[in-house]
DNA sequence: CTAACTGCAAAAACTTTGCACTTTT
DNA sequence: AAAAGTGCAAAGTTTTTGCAGTTAG
Protein backbone atom coordinates (compact mmCIF):
# COMPACT_ATOMS: atom_id res chain seq x y z
CA UNK A 1 0.00 0.00 0.00
CA UNK A 2 1.69 3.40 -0.94
CA UNK A 3 1.40 5.87 1.50
CA UNK A 4 -0.77 9.08 1.92
CA UNK A 5 2.06 11.68 0.73
CA UNK A 6 2.95 9.73 -2.09
CA UNK A 7 -0.52 9.37 -4.06
CA UNK A 8 -1.13 12.68 -3.20
CA UNK A 9 1.83 14.13 -5.49
CA UNK A 10 1.10 10.92 -7.51
CA UNK A 11 -2.47 12.16 -8.16
CA UNK A 12 -1.36 16.27 -8.32
CA UNK A 13 1.53 15.14 -10.77
CA UNK A 14 -1.45 13.61 -12.92
CA UNK A 15 -3.41 16.69 -13.04
CA UNK A 16 -0.16 18.93 -13.99
CA UNK A 17 0.97 16.74 -16.11
CA UNK A 18 -2.38 17.16 -18.60
CA UNK A 19 -2.15 21.35 -17.38
CA UNK A 20 -4.69 21.10 -15.32
CA UNK A 21 -5.11 23.91 -12.79
CA UNK A 22 -4.17 23.50 -9.39
CA UNK A 23 -7.17 24.85 -7.09
CA UNK A 24 -7.52 25.14 -3.46
CA UNK A 25 -10.39 22.64 -4.25
CA UNK A 26 -8.98 20.56 -5.95
CA UNK A 27 -5.99 20.19 -3.54
CA UNK A 28 -8.03 19.77 -0.37
CA UNK A 29 -10.02 16.56 -2.43
CA UNK A 30 -6.71 15.04 -3.51
CA UNK A 31 -5.20 15.15 0.01
CA UNK A 32 -8.74 13.50 1.21
CA UNK A 33 -9.06 11.01 -0.70
CA UNK A 34 -5.22 10.21 -0.74
CA UNK A 35 -5.16 10.61 2.89
CA UNK A 36 -8.45 8.74 3.90
CA UNK A 37 -8.39 5.03 4.80
CA UNK A 38 -12.07 4.66 3.87
CA UNK A 39 -13.96 4.86 0.78
CA UNK A 40 -15.44 8.01 1.16
CA UNK A 41 -18.93 8.96 -1.19
CA UNK A 42 -19.37 12.45 -2.61
CA UNK A 43 -21.45 14.01 0.17
CA UNK A 44 -18.85 13.14 2.66
CA UNK A 45 -15.71 14.82 1.03
CA UNK A 46 -18.61 17.43 0.48
CA UNK A 47 -19.07 17.80 4.17
CA UNK A 48 -15.56 17.49 5.26
CA UNK A 49 -14.63 19.81 2.58
CA UNK A 50 -16.56 22.28 3.48
CA UNK A 51 -16.08 23.06 6.89
CA UNK A 52 -12.43 24.28 5.57
CA UNK A 53 -13.69 25.64 2.17
CA UNK A 54 -17.46 27.06 3.28
CA UNK A 55 -18.33 27.89 -0.08
CA UNK A 56 -17.59 24.65 -1.46
CA UNK A 57 -20.51 23.25 -3.69
CA UNK A 58 -21.57 19.68 -4.73
CA UNK A 59 -21.01 20.78 -8.18
CA UNK A 60 -16.92 21.01 -7.49
CA UNK A 61 -17.16 17.69 -5.88
CA UNK A 62 -18.59 15.96 -8.32
CA UNK A 63 -16.43 17.35 -11.22
CA UNK A 64 -13.37 17.05 -9.40
CA UNK A 65 -14.00 13.48 -8.79
CA UNK A 66 -15.18 12.86 -12.59
CA UNK A 67 -11.98 14.40 -13.59
CA UNK A 68 -9.52 12.27 -11.41
CA UNK A 69 -11.25 9.08 -12.38
CA UNK A 70 -11.08 10.36 -16.10
CA UNK A 71 -7.19 10.36 -15.12
CA UNK A 72 -7.51 6.97 -13.56
CA UNK A 73 -6.02 8.41 -10.46
CA UNK A 74 -9.38 7.03 -8.65
CA UNK A 75 -11.56 4.23 -8.65
CA UNK A 76 -15.65 4.47 -8.47
CA UNK A 77 -17.25 2.12 -6.68
CA UNK A 78 -21.23 2.25 -7.97
CA UNK A 79 -23.16 1.43 -5.55
CA UNK A 80 -26.71 2.21 -6.78
CA UNK A 81 -27.03 5.94 -6.76
CA UNK A 82 -24.49 6.13 -3.93
CA UNK A 83 -20.96 5.69 -5.44
CA UNK A 84 -18.19 5.67 -2.97
CA UNK A 85 -14.37 6.39 -4.11
CA UNK A 86 -10.84 4.74 -3.59
CA UNK A 87 -8.36 6.53 -4.11
CA UNK A 88 -5.50 4.58 -2.66
CA UNK A 89 -6.05 1.83 -5.00
CA UNK A 90 -6.94 3.75 -8.40
CA UNK A 91 -7.48 0.47 -9.80
CA UNK A 92 -10.13 -2.06 -10.57
CA UNK A 93 -10.45 -4.28 -7.38
CA UNK A 94 -13.22 -6.31 -5.94
CA UNK A 95 -14.39 -4.26 -2.68
CA UNK A 96 -16.45 -6.00 0.24
CA UNK A 97 -18.81 -4.65 1.88
CA UNK A 98 -20.14 -5.09 5.67
CA UNK A 99 -24.12 -5.06 5.71
CA UNK A 100 -23.93 -4.59 9.31
CA UNK A 101 -21.02 -1.76 10.21
CA UNK A 102 -21.34 -0.67 6.59
CA UNK A 103 -17.45 -1.09 6.35
CA UNK A 104 -15.81 -1.29 3.07
CA UNK A 105 -13.07 -3.19 2.29
CA UNK A 106 -10.63 -3.99 -0.68
CA UNK A 107 -10.55 -7.36 -2.00
CA UNK A 108 -7.93 -9.22 -3.89
CA UNK A 109 -7.32 -7.49 -7.49
CA UNK A 110 -5.63 -10.53 -8.57
CA UNK A 111 -8.65 -13.02 -7.84
CA UNK A 112 -10.15 -10.30 -9.99
CA UNK A 113 -8.12 -10.52 -12.82
CA UNK A 114 -8.20 -14.48 -12.80
CA UNK A 115 -12.18 -14.11 -12.47
CA UNK A 116 -11.99 -11.90 -15.73
CA UNK A 117 -9.64 -14.29 -17.79
CA UNK A 118 -12.45 -17.31 -17.25
CA UNK A 119 -15.20 -15.14 -17.99
CA UNK A 120 -13.52 -14.06 -20.81
CA UNK A 121 -12.59 -17.86 -22.26
CA UNK A 122 -16.27 -18.95 -21.27
CA UNK A 123 -18.05 -16.02 -23.23
CA UNK A 124 -15.70 -15.05 -26.23
CA UNK A 125 -16.25 -11.53 -25.00
CA UNK A 126 -13.35 -8.71 -24.40
CA UNK A 127 -13.62 -7.39 -21.14
CA UNK A 128 -12.62 -4.23 -20.43
CA UNK A 129 -13.43 -3.36 -16.81
CA UNK A 130 -15.39 -4.84 -13.67
CA UNK A 131 -17.38 -4.44 -10.94
CA UNK A 132 -17.36 -6.78 -8.49
CA UNK A 133 -19.09 -5.98 -5.01
CA UNK A 134 -19.60 -8.41 -2.61
CA UNK A 135 -22.14 -7.67 0.67
CA UNK A 136 -21.68 -10.15 3.86
CA UNK A 137 -21.20 -9.82 7.44
CA UNK A 138 -16.70 -8.87 7.93
CA UNK A 139 -15.04 -10.85 10.59
CA UNK A 140 -15.69 -8.53 13.33
CA UNK A 141 -19.80 -8.50 12.82
CA UNK A 142 -19.72 -12.38 12.75
CA UNK A 143 -18.27 -12.39 16.36
CA UNK A 144 -20.63 -10.13 17.59
CA UNK A 145 -23.51 -12.34 15.58
CA UNK A 146 -22.55 -15.73 16.56
CA UNK B 1 -32.22 -23.54 -18.83
CA UNK B 2 -36.28 -23.62 -17.94
CA UNK B 3 -38.93 -22.65 -20.31
CA UNK B 4 -41.01 -19.85 -20.16
CA UNK B 5 -44.43 -21.50 -19.16
CA UNK B 6 -42.93 -23.36 -16.26
CA UNK B 7 -40.63 -19.94 -15.13
CA UNK B 8 -44.44 -18.32 -15.33
CA UNK B 9 -46.12 -20.81 -13.33
CA UNK B 10 -43.21 -20.79 -10.81
CA UNK B 11 -43.77 -17.28 -10.37
CA UNK B 12 -47.21 -16.99 -10.05
CA UNK B 13 -47.17 -20.06 -7.67
CA UNK B 14 -44.79 -17.87 -5.01
CA UNK B 15 -47.27 -14.90 -5.38
CA UNK B 16 -50.19 -17.37 -4.27
CA UNK B 17 -48.08 -19.16 -1.91
CA UNK B 18 -47.83 -15.84 0.08
CA UNK B 19 -51.13 -14.89 -0.71
CA UNK B 20 -50.49 -12.23 -3.09
CA UNK B 21 -53.25 -11.28 -5.25
CA UNK B 22 -52.95 -12.27 -8.88
CA UNK B 23 -54.03 -8.91 -10.01
CA UNK B 24 -53.81 -8.84 -14.52
CA UNK B 25 -50.83 -5.96 -13.97
CA UNK B 26 -48.96 -8.74 -11.77
CA UNK B 27 -49.62 -11.38 -13.78
CA UNK B 28 -48.80 -9.46 -17.53
CA UNK B 29 -45.43 -8.53 -16.03
CA UNK B 30 -44.79 -12.37 -14.94
CA UNK B 31 -45.29 -13.24 -18.05
CA UNK B 32 -43.91 -10.73 -19.69
CA UNK B 33 -40.08 -11.36 -17.65
CA UNK B 34 -40.97 -15.32 -17.80
CA UNK B 35 -40.57 -15.03 -21.74
CA UNK B 36 -38.55 -12.20 -22.48
CA UNK B 37 -34.91 -13.38 -23.14
CA UNK B 38 -33.20 -10.57 -22.52
CA UNK B 39 -33.18 -8.86 -19.72
CA UNK B 40 -35.39 -5.67 -19.66
CA UNK B 41 -35.56 -2.78 -16.94
CA UNK B 42 -38.76 -1.27 -15.70
CA UNK B 43 -38.84 1.60 -18.30
CA UNK B 44 -39.05 -1.16 -21.16
CA UNK B 45 -41.72 -3.16 -19.12
CA UNK B 46 -43.41 -0.66 -18.32
CA UNK B 47 -43.90 0.33 -22.31
CA UNK B 48 -44.70 -2.80 -23.32
CA UNK B 49 -47.26 -3.52 -20.58
CA UNK B 50 -48.60 -0.45 -21.24
CA UNK B 51 -49.71 -1.13 -25.01
CA UNK B 52 -52.40 -4.07 -23.43
CA UNK B 53 -52.94 -2.34 -20.22
CA UNK B 54 -53.19 1.66 -20.65
CA UNK B 55 -53.53 2.72 -17.53
CA UNK B 56 -50.19 0.55 -16.41
CA UNK B 57 -48.38 3.05 -14.20
CA UNK B 58 -44.34 3.15 -13.34
CA UNK B 59 -45.39 2.55 -9.40
CA UNK B 60 -46.90 -0.54 -10.32
CA UNK B 61 -43.69 -1.72 -12.08
CA UNK B 62 -41.75 -0.93 -9.83
CA UNK B 63 -43.88 -2.31 -6.40
CA UNK B 64 -44.50 -6.06 -8.51
CA UNK B 65 -40.44 -6.01 -9.11
CA UNK B 66 -39.60 -5.44 -5.45
CA UNK B 67 -42.31 -7.81 -4.41
CA UNK B 68 -40.84 -10.32 -7.30
CA UNK B 69 -37.44 -9.84 -5.92
CA UNK B 70 -38.05 -10.26 -2.29
CA UNK B 71 -39.54 -13.59 -3.08
CA UNK B 72 -36.64 -14.15 -5.35
CA UNK B 73 -38.23 -14.78 -8.36
CA UNK B 74 -36.61 -11.57 -10.06
CA UNK B 75 -32.67 -10.88 -10.03
CA UNK B 76 -31.83 -7.44 -10.12
CA UNK B 77 -28.80 -6.26 -12.44
CA UNK B 78 -27.98 -3.13 -10.65
CA UNK B 79 -26.80 -0.68 -13.07
CA UNK B 80 -26.43 2.75 -11.79
CA UNK B 81 -29.90 4.32 -12.04
CA UNK B 82 -30.79 2.16 -14.88
CA UNK B 83 -31.34 -1.82 -13.10
CA UNK B 84 -32.36 -4.42 -15.74
CA UNK B 85 -34.22 -7.43 -14.46
CA UNK B 86 -33.14 -11.03 -14.77
CA UNK B 87 -36.75 -13.63 -14.62
CA UNK B 88 -35.27 -16.11 -16.09
CA UNK B 89 -32.34 -17.12 -13.82
CA UNK B 90 -33.82 -15.89 -10.80
CA UNK B 91 -30.48 -16.49 -8.85
CA UNK B 92 -27.49 -14.53 -8.25
CA UNK B 93 -24.98 -15.06 -11.39
CA UNK B 94 -22.43 -12.69 -13.37
CA UNK B 95 -23.52 -10.32 -16.01
CA UNK B 96 -21.73 -9.32 -19.03
CA UNK B 97 -22.35 -6.21 -21.09
CA UNK B 98 -21.24 -4.99 -24.40
CA UNK B 99 -20.33 -1.84 -24.45
CA UNK B 100 -21.05 -1.58 -27.92
CA UNK B 101 -24.50 -3.41 -28.58
CA UNK B 102 -25.84 -3.12 -25.42
CA UNK B 103 -26.45 -6.66 -25.06
CA UNK B 104 -26.25 -8.31 -21.55
CA UNK B 105 -25.30 -11.73 -20.86
CA UNK B 106 -25.50 -14.50 -18.37
CA UNK B 107 -22.42 -15.23 -17.22
CA UNK B 108 -21.34 -18.97 -15.40
CA UNK B 109 -23.11 -19.04 -11.76
CA UNK B 110 -20.24 -21.63 -10.66
CA UNK B 111 -17.48 -19.15 -11.78
CA UNK B 112 -19.51 -16.68 -9.04
CA UNK B 113 -19.41 -19.59 -6.36
CA UNK B 114 -15.96 -20.27 -7.31
CA UNK B 115 -15.28 -16.58 -6.69
CA UNK B 116 -17.29 -16.37 -3.52
CA UNK B 117 -15.13 -18.74 -1.90
CA UNK B 118 -11.68 -17.42 -2.81
CA UNK B 119 -13.02 -14.07 -1.47
CA UNK B 120 -14.41 -15.59 1.87
CA UNK B 121 -10.92 -17.35 2.60
CA UNK B 122 -8.70 -14.32 1.47
CA UNK B 123 -10.99 -11.37 3.89
CA UNK B 124 -12.78 -14.08 6.65
CA UNK B 125 -15.95 -12.22 5.77
CA UNK B 126 -19.04 -14.58 5.30
CA UNK B 127 -20.71 -13.32 1.99
CA UNK B 128 -24.34 -13.46 1.73
CA UNK B 129 -24.60 -11.29 -1.40
CA UNK B 130 -22.93 -10.40 -4.62
CA UNK B 131 -23.40 -8.41 -7.92
CA UNK B 132 -20.47 -9.02 -10.73
CA UNK B 133 -20.87 -7.38 -13.32
CA UNK B 134 -18.10 -7.44 -16.57
CA UNK B 135 -18.24 -4.66 -19.03
CA UNK B 136 -16.73 -5.33 -22.72
CA UNK B 137 -17.09 -6.76 -26.32
CA UNK B 138 -19.39 -9.18 -27.16
CA UNK B 139 -18.06 -11.67 -30.21
CA UNK B 140 -20.11 -10.47 -32.26
CA UNK B 141 -18.78 -6.46 -32.03
CA UNK B 142 -15.28 -7.67 -31.58
CA UNK B 143 -15.56 -9.35 -35.38
CA UNK B 144 -16.91 -5.66 -36.42
CA UNK B 145 -14.50 -4.06 -34.82
CA UNK B 146 -11.35 -5.54 -36.03
C1' DC C 1 -4.91 38.74 -19.42
C1' DT C 2 -7.54 34.80 -20.62
C1' DA C 3 -8.86 30.27 -20.49
C1' DA C 4 -10.20 27.39 -16.93
C1' DC C 5 -12.65 26.76 -12.68
C1' DT C 6 -16.07 27.55 -9.03
C1' DG C 7 -20.57 27.54 -7.14
C1' DC C 8 -25.29 28.59 -7.17
C1' DA C 9 -29.60 27.13 -8.48
C1' DA C 10 -32.21 24.73 -11.62
C1' DA C 11 -32.67 20.51 -14.28
C1' DA C 12 -32.39 15.53 -15.02
C1' DA C 13 -33.29 10.81 -14.47
C1' DC C 14 -34.84 6.99 -12.00
C1' DT C 15 -37.43 5.42 -8.18
C1' DT C 16 -40.55 5.91 -4.20
C1' DT C 17 -44.57 7.52 -1.73
C1' DG C 18 -49.26 9.40 -0.28
C1' DC C 19 -53.66 8.80 -1.03
C1' DA C 20 -58.18 8.17 -3.17
C1' DC C 21 -60.20 4.81 -6.00
C1' DT C 22 -60.74 0.03 -7.56
C1' DT C 23 -60.51 -4.88 -7.35
C1' DT C 24 -59.39 -9.49 -5.67
C1' DT C 25 -60.65 -12.85 -2.53
C1' DA D 1 -67.17 -6.56 2.97
C1' DA D 2 -62.42 -5.98 3.87
C1' DA D 3 -57.87 -6.07 2.84
C1' DA D 4 -54.85 -5.48 -0.86
C1' DG D 5 -53.49 -3.35 -5.06
C1' DT D 6 -53.54 0.34 -8.68
C1' DG D 7 -52.23 4.70 -10.57
C1' DC D 8 -51.74 9.51 -10.58
C1' DA D 9 -49.00 13.14 -9.34
C1' DA D 10 -45.90 14.89 -6.26
C1' DA D 11 -41.66 14.20 -3.79
C1' DG D 12 -37.10 12.22 -3.10
C1' DT D 13 -32.10 11.24 -4.29
C1' DT D 14 -28.01 11.55 -6.39
C1' DT D 15 -25.69 13.65 -10.08
C1' DT D 16 -25.32 17.02 -13.99
C1' DT D 17 -25.60 21.44 -16.29
C1' DG D 18 -25.92 26.51 -17.53
C1' DC D 19 -23.99 30.49 -16.59
C1' DA D 20 -22.15 34.57 -14.26
C1' DG D 21 -18.51 35.66 -11.52
C1' DT D 22 -13.67 34.40 -9.99
C1' DT D 23 -8.92 32.87 -10.30
C1' DA D 24 -4.69 30.17 -11.60
C1' DG D 25 -1.03 30.37 -14.67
Amino acid sequence: MMNPENRFDEMISALKERDFRLTPQRMELVRMIASTDGHPNASQLYSKIKTRFPTMSHATVYKTLGLLKELNQVFEIDLHDDSHYDGKKPFSHPHLICTRCEKIMDGDSQLERQMIKQVENQSGFLIAESKLVFFGLCPDCQKLCS
